[in-house]
DNA sequence: GTCTATAATAGGATAGAC
DNA sequence: GTCTATCCTATTATAGAC
């Protein structure tokens, strides 16, 4: 990395910030040399096949931080409420109360799904994983995946709704609305 | 147009599935000019601003075709879980089952965003007015508005998911479930 | 209105000096 | 490891013939 100046996980957040704003496509060389500091060519070192590169370990950068940020916490000690309003904090706090995008989104959309199809399921399949563990430690076995990938669906949409109609208290109100939407008594089978 | 050959609808329909497939960023003229049987002159022809050009009218169709089978149907005749059934097949067909991705979602994303600001936000606003209608009627007034937010979060959440875990499954379920959660009576005031 | 040809530029990527 | 300089290709866009 520039020898001091930033050590590589910088350099990977940096990266990260302009996926997250302007997409795969969107993203520039150009663009991801200037936030990073590094010249082209030095980015060309650590990344040697490019911006696959680059994205490819801005996936593994995103999900590491999201295991130990909101998977690793949705099974770890405290109540199934209290460890999914952490999950609802932390995203809110992840994606600046709505006003940023969503990488994950930004790389399902546009070019780049095939490229990056195996890191975006894992990462998709860990968070619903980690929340329907949480969702049945509360008890709620049967419906608990279906609910797990509902929560994550309604983040997502979140994001894109906040930002399709630029008001990002849309985003803070389906996150307060999760933990008690999610944690509902299972409906009786009819 | 190709005189005889495609209507100007036709076109911009056929500009639309490349938008739709590639987003703002990541679809070419190449491409558009391929989709449409158009050379790129004669785009440039009907289409003066370029990518930008053809992209408002994507959204200007896009929006007419909403009016017609989505939003003036949902204030249409009939019981109020009846048009939301039909919103719900109607864009179960519109996205190929959870196969296509989202127009809106891929013009939010990237860099896009910007250039069509105010045509998004028209459309998302329309749905979310005409489904806040619809459920006003059936008696749920002061949850209507977020209800219907919320409806559209979980569409265009739906689309990622299904996308990013490479399962329509997902976006089949999230309609299927849609009407009833929807039309849930409102819970008591605390 | 549509085409071929071409301009102009931006993008991704590499070479080679330091 | 980083930089400057450069290459090549794709991309947007235009000119001008038909």
């Amino acid at each position: 990395m520039p020898a001091a100046l930033l050590s590589r996980e910088e350099v990977v957040d940096r990266l990260m910030g302009v996926v997250q704003r302007f997409g795969y496509d969107g993203a520039s060389l150009a663009q991801l040399s200037k936030a990073t500091g590094l010249g082209k060519s030095s980015l060309y070192h650590y990344f040697p096949a490019g911006k696959d590169d680059m994205v490819r370990a801005v996936l593994d950068h995103l999900e590491s931080q999201l295991r130990s940020a909101v998977f690793d916490p949705l099974r770890g000690p405290g109540s199934a409420r209290a460890r999914i309003e952490a999950m609802v904090e932390t995203l809110d706090d992840f994606y600046g109360g709505g006003k940023k995008p969503c990488v994950l989104g930004n790389l399902v959309l546009g070019t780049s799904r095939p490229r990056f199809r195996r890191q975006l399921r894992a990462i998709f399949d860990q968070w619903i994983d980690a929340l329907a563990a949480a969702l049945a430690d509360a008890g709620l076995g049967p419906v608990a995946r279906a609910r797990a990938e509902d929560a994550v669906m309604r983040v997502e949409g979140a994001l894109i709704l906040a930002h399709g109609m630029d008001d990002v208290t849309l985003f803070g109100r389906a996150l307060r609305q999760l933990p008690a939407e999610l944690l509902a008594p299972a409906p009786r089978r009819p």
